[in-house]
DNA sequence: AAAAAAGTTGCGTAATTTGGAAACCTTGTA
DNA sequence: TACAAGGTTTCCAAATTACGCAACTTTTTT
């Protein structure tokens, strides 16, 4: 028996709903927040590697402990705050850059 | 009757602590901390007037209510995905710029 | 292979952030 | 002055983050 194949884009659109609709957009930036979040995860990660620390010390500079760091470099979102005392801890400059509105540097 | 003059950082000693105890380092802390997330509220308000848009406007293209806009352009603290939202919204482009670690666009 | 070091995860709790509603200031303007 | 628009704040609940501790898995060393 012939059985139609579906496109991830379509299943997509079949189960989540189309693109526009408010669930299908929220599900779109959820994907994209949860992308970032790797990415600034793995930055942590770098930068953390690049200055020789383990996640222990990195801990202990900062004040918790290495489950937290681990956490952190694999976690679902950070806040600011967080972000700013790790490489504050790290001593390594970080800013961010908002086009046509400036650079803030964090730390 | 004579009366010694206290400076700012001689109080601040006596009655956080003095520089290097774990409460004087906090209090430290949490300064740079609130002082950061004002220029940040500040540049998202500035990025929001660049887009000639009033909180509440913002707040439709966001999802939430202009009270919201609010505290972010005037909170203490934010999450990265917030503030990726918001300038998502707005399609200003962000970035995180961490030195010797590289760039990461965040939108 | 065994031991040690580094990293991850489950569980529970504390702290912080997010968000809506509605009341309340501010400022510009008719 | 009265009105309206824009912004801020209070109150409160829901969601998310932060974090310790201990057990567990993976990677590195010896």
């Amino acid at each position: 028996m012939a059985m139609k194949t579906y496109t991830l884009d379509e299943l997509t659109d079949k189960y989540i709903g189309e693109v526009g609709t408010p669930k299908r957009d929220k599900f779109e930036d959820d994907l994209k927040a949860e992308l970032q979040a790797y990415h600034i995860g793995e930055a942590i990660k770098q930068a953390r590697l690049a200055k020789n620390l383990t996640q222990e010390q990195l801990g202990e500079k900062v004040g918790v402990q290495k489950s937290q760091i681990s956490r952190l470099e694999r976690g679902k979102s950070i806040t600011l705050s967080s972000l700013m005392r790790l490489f504050s801890a790290m001593e390594i400059p970080l800013a961010l850059e908002m086009e046509g509105v400036g650079k803030i540097s964090l730390c």
